[in-house]
DNA sequence: ATCGAATCTTTACAGTGTAAACTTGACACC
DNA sequence: GGTGTCAAGTTTACACTGTAAAGATTCGAT
């Protein structure tokens, strides 16, 4: 069950991260609510209260992991986005199917990162994080005037409708919804700058 | 604190009823985090194992509450489209414009009901339902050969990222989503059959 | 070598969901 | 009217949770 203890008793080396990834092997294989400070402790194989003086509270070890999560999602949409045709329409439609194809892979990081994400404060969304992907992938298509948060909602938005639709087995037979991306691109509009 | 108590000791009445309007109570004032079957309890004045013995377990007070939302939710959107022109556009734009004036009149009834529909079963998603409002609403739009699920998922989540978008403000003095509904649904395009 | 601070443990407590047994009231039936 | 039956709430009990407070241990700088 324990994954890392080195260090006698005290000082476990880097519990930080220790803890962070056994509050992800717990929701990979339980679900969003099963996981607890407690629970994480156990397979980090440390005390009870330990996870609580690293992170705070629980929400503290939820945005830690949240982070990680965020971390690997943005990788996923990167390496997607270089995959696609290198024009501004490519990117935004690889970003999207980065998006897709984590969903798919990470069920469990996905809705810690969706769940969260509605208490969210505008400080954690900063260049490095998913949303400054997103942001850069869809400045092309923000019209003179327009705020561009309006274009990236509508991305984001979608994207999300489908993954969900995805993950609940809804989209069975369907076309893929690169159909559906392809055509909101369309409705964006113009050309990149 | 007490909502309802006639009927001496056991034997309340409908307390069925008096559990969802407590529970509605603690997420105006306290939030989804903060709803509990004893709370629940308390505030309806009956002894802490009451809800479990009516709804089962926490999950079923749940899904009790969201039921009554999906009612307001679904009345609200009634409302707005019986205001809007009485043309399948007019009809589609007066539910969006509904389910934006709910989610920012009941935000604490929104969130309950946008929290538990990751895990919703399909077999609540019945024509009485606001999914059958969105479903009926839609349906002229939906091309043939085409899967209706992917016309409604397009309207619905992008109109679900707008009410995100304005309940965080981050909707400050941008121009109301009317244009982007409306750029939606020429979008989605062709009229009506 | 010592002192302070950081790291984890121990102990403790209030709140939670939930199961089980018990008590009360309502209602049909004779 | 007495009686049995059943549903609705209560009481009791327990395991689990977050979290605060105080104690133990180790690291690192001085």
């Amino acid at each position: 069950m324990e994954l890392t203890k080195d260090k006698s008793r005290h000082h476990h080396g880097n519990l930080h991260a220790a803890l962070v990834e056994a509050g992800i092997e717990i929701l990979r294989s339980s679900g969003l609510d099963a996981l607890s400070l407690r629970k994480c402790a156990a397979l980090a194989g440390v005390s009870h209260a330990a996870p609580a003086h690293h992170f705070g509270n629980l929400e503290g070890l939820k945005w830690a992991i949240a982070e990680e999560a965020f971390a690997r999602f943005s990788e996923f949409m990167r390496t997607h986005a270089a995959a696609s045709d290198d024009t501004a329409h490519g990117r935004l439609l690889g970003i999207c199917r980065g998006y897709l194809a984590f969903a798919r892979a990470e069920p469990a990081l996905y809705e810690m990162i969706f769940c969260l994400q509605r208490k969210e404060p505008e400080s954690k969304r900063d260049a490095s994080t998913s949303y400054g992907i997103l942001r850069d992938t869809c400045a092309p298509f923000v019209p003179p005037g327009t705020d561009p948060v309006i274009i990236e909602t509508q991305v984001w938005s979608l994207v999300h409708g489908f993954a969900l639709l995805e993950l609940h087995g809804r989209l069975g037979d369907t076309p893929p919804p690169d159909d559906a991306i392809l055509a909101l691109l369309r409705h964006i509009g113009q050309e990149p700058a």
